[in-house]
DNA sequence: GCCATATATAAGCGATTGCTTATGTGACGG
DNA sequence: CCGTCACATAAGCAATCGCTTATATATGGC
């Protein structure tokens, strides 16, 4: 289930946390470790979990490797959400199809 | 943290799937645990997780204990994904309006 | 009171998590 | 080339997960 690895993702406050701060801007992983308490390794292998979650997308310069975050790949959390927008109105739509405009 | 008790208890997909029962109808734990093919235990503990991450409110009645689902409780998944708005409109920010005013 | 029913909790177990240290891989600068 | 830097991967380990079986706690019917 595409859903699971998504949330699971997010369920580790560092991996989210990792993902905030690649969401404020584009950094390659020695200056995202600079913002934690964690060991390099530690580093890679969170982002290799957003990574597999489609979270974050990675592009290579050099001996650099710069992380962004992946907002369109939210759209599943959205999603499965707005299953129960029957509890609530459905301006929730809107959400929906703003995500869906932004895929590449 | 908040949030992370919240993604953790939905990164289950068998925990995902009780909420979507209990999202669908109250009931109880032996009429839940009829879809599932694990044990009455196991449900037990999966309703934990979720009425601890207030997912599920229950409402004892004799023998029984009717769960259902809190859909009041997503709001924060639904605000921590609207943090990351400046990549898409602020229309996200109707859908945390609704889910507030459906505060008890 | 006594027994069955409904659910929760305890205890135990293999699998998975998130971390560490150690090592690999590839690109740059001398 | 050669050493260093940036990052990924491997291996190992304690903690946690999700399940099981066993047991506790109520409640209801007789």
């Amino acid at each position: 289930m595409m859903e699971t690895e998504i949330f699971r993702a997010l369920a580790d406050p560092t991996r989210r946390a990792v993902y905030e701060r690649l969401a404020a801007a584009e950094m390659n992983v020695s200056e995202l470790r600079a913002g934690f308490a964690i060991s390099q390794p530690a580093i890679s292998q969170h982002l290799a979990a957003l990574r597999a979650a489609g979270l974050v997308t990675e592009r290579r310069q050099g001996r650099f490797t710069y992380y962004r975050a992946n907002p369109a790949a939210l759209a599943p959390v959205v999603d499965w959400v707005e299953r129960y927008r029957n509890f609530w109105p459905k301006r929730v739509e809107s959400l929906k199809q703003v995500l869906k405009d932004m895929e590449p």
